[in-house]
DNA sequence: CTACAATAGATACTTGGTCTCATTAAGGAC
DNA sequence: GTCCTTAATGAGACCAAGTATCTATTGTAG
């Protein structure tokens, strides 16, 4: 028997189905256990959620996500790597350093600038990696309640 | 006796001491190694050069070193956290994904778009991460003459 | 229903990094 | 120069993230 899994997930393993890859009991564990995440998350987060999946299976199907574009890495302020639902294609995040919740940027209108200053240093541009930080709306609002 | 270190090496040091680090034969063995690499490196690689030094000292040091703007860290494309020898202040790197050199934006002119758009989406801008992949001009040039 | 490939789980290993603790050595005071 | 305090080191245990290998299980096309 199929566990349920909400919406959102159901989505989700849709884009694995369709990309040839199948519909495991882990995976659906999985995706449901991102869905649920409210803010990004790390393999260990993921883990202590779903005990009863094998590490090693935790490390694959988040490599997968990956690949697949369900899932994004995020770079925190100190260097660490973890995880989010992804909105599929280039974007950004703006990371709120208090409550760790992120906004993504859909648009990213920095490409041009970034062409034009690697042309004059004679780089070939390929690619770039940018993470923003600051205080969401909501942190920064208690902040100034509290000052 | 203390050991020479070279002009660089030197200057780095002085650093440290200004700020109240005291000068120690492993650190000025740091500085002298990572002021003689040639692109961006990992605290594996400092320690294959310095076998004598212990791998926890390399990890404070590098660390320290971090701290006190000596070094920075630099994200490769897949994820990866090198690090290399860092001009002071905020700054980026335009990363050759070819042969692993960089080269240094000391400007930042992302900074105002940056503020802007947090702005508008509610945040309240701290801080961001910037690193830039593509080929540098010596990479780009052999590879036009390859095809 | 079955067969076969894809997937999972267990487990060993690797790498990057931290913690603890006993020992050593900088460098300021005299 | 010697002494003293404190910072720094090295060894080694530990941890988290991730990969590799191998056997057992399970999805799913036919």
């Amino acid at each position: 028997m199929r566990k349920r899994v909400n919406a959102l997930a159901e989505q989700l393993l849709e884009t694995l189905e369709e990309q040839g890859y199948r519909s495991t009991a882990p995976r659906r564990a999985m995706v449901q256990a991102i869905a649920n995440q409210d803010k990004h998350f790390t393999a260990e987060d993921l883990r202590k959620q779903l005990p009863s999946l094998g590490r090693a299976t935790i490390f694959r199907s988040l490599k997968l996500l990956v690949e697949t574009g369900v899932v994004c890495r995020v770079l925190l302020e100190d260097g660490d790597l973890h995880y989010q639902l992804s909105h599929r294609g280039h974007h950004h995040h703006l990371l709120c350093v208090e409550c760790g919740s992120s906004q993504d940027l859909l648009g990213c209108d920095i490409e041009e600038l970034l062409q034009h200053t690697s042309a004059s240093h004679g780089f070939e541009l390929s690619g770039h990696w940018l993470e923003v930080y600051g205080r969401c709306r909501s942190c920064s609002t208690v902040e100034l309640a509290a000052v």
